[in-house]
DNA sequence: AAAAGAAGATTGAATAGTCAGTCAACACAG
DNA sequence: CTGTGTTGACTGACTATTCAATCTTCTTTT
């Protein structure tokens, strides 16, 4: 198993070096399983040191948090030189791919665990809607580009975006929740949805 | 705020109780900020008593587990006397009624929180996949019925239960961990899936 | 029907362990 | 010699769990 964040393959501070160790420590032991102790032992400097970098575990976790989010909103398909349709399609790719986004399962792991604590903690909470609403107005440019562009059908943008976004969030929850592999099941049905209500099929 | 699940407001013995004092921790604390001491708070007895009824902390939390699954189970709509398409349009309102399923969001905050913790915990997983397969199951008998009956198209029954599957998770999910209110625009788009790609618009 | 007893329910106090956070001291670069 | 990064030892609060002792309820014996 792979724990590492190809982005912090090689941390650049003591800092980045202390939110992969986090980032380790949460594949290993989880959310609820995480402590400072635990952190620690997966970096290789003292404990107390987190304590000079960060005000103390919310603080760092608050970090650690953001971090993930920003390297969430990096995941998501950029403009091609193409099409919206060919665009969208990133985009289901994008959603099916190993859980979600990233290509390692771990990723999907910690984010559902992260997200969870949103239900009881108003910050965490806040932060999440931020992401969300970032990705639903990304997909959401998409289709309106894509209607403009004849080759979606004239849907409402921001009720299809709503659809994608719980989808994300489903998909990426199912799978690393349960066994059953309802996974390729879902994006066959989720494929035929997007061809049937949102792809034009021009017969000009 | 209530707390109370409806099923547990008179517990009859005091087993039951403890699984309604572990409820109302869960709402005030979350899964996080569980204790033993937070669930004896919430009881009138002592907190030694709960280790006369059960083994320990994990061996509680487990059959809360199964007790919240079993309500979760309870909660899809049955078979009326209609056909199948009112039978799916009942899923669908269960699916975005104030959350999912249960009339608080409380319940389905606890459910997002334990599911959570099936990210790295393997009996919780395999008690999460149980019931994902009874709705998955049901959902599918559904769209079977309704095929049979022809008031759906002849979609893959799997294929499009495993769709409901994950937007049920997500629609939960969604719905207690971000402040963005998608879900009218969620819903919407939904029916609307669920009127061009499953009920069949006969024209006879 | 009264005494004795068994079984389960309940309690308060005690124990052992874990956790986040602190602090005084050390290293060493400028 | 001053400031920044670093360390290991320490602490106090909290945690799960145990245990001996009591209380309650029902059963059995005389």
């Amino acid at each position: 198993m792979n724990d590492s964040l190809t982005f912090l393959e090689e941390p650049e501070d003591t800092r980045e070096e202390i939110l992969k160790a986090t980032y380790e420590a949460f594949c290993e032991h989880g959310y609820s399983g995480i402590t400072i102790q635990r952190i620690s032992d997966k970096f290789p400097k003292s404990k107390s040191l987190l304590y000079h970098h960060y005000d103390g575990k919310d603080d760092l976790l608050l970090e650690f948090l953001e971090f993930m989010l920003d390297q969430t909103e990096e995941q998501l398909p950029l403009q091609t030189g193409d099409g919206a349709d060919v665009h969208i399609e990133l985009v289901v790719d994008a959603m099916f791919s190993s859980g979600s986004m990233v290509d390692n399962v771990n990723f999907s792991r910690a984010m559902v665990e992260l997200r969870a604590q949103a239900a009881h903690d108003e910050q965490y909470r806040e932060y999440f809607s931020r992401t969300d609403r970032f990705t639903s107005k990304h997909v959401e440019h998409i289709i309106r580009s894509g209607i403009e562009q004849g080759v979606f059908q004239n849907v409402d943008p921001s009720e299809t975006a709503a659809l994608f976004q719980v989808m994300f969030v489903g998909t990426t929850t199912q799978q690393v929740t349960s066994n059953e592999s309802i996974f390729e099941d879902c994006r066959a049905e989720f494929e035929r949805y997007v061809e049937t209500c949102l792809i034009d099929s021009k017969e000009e």
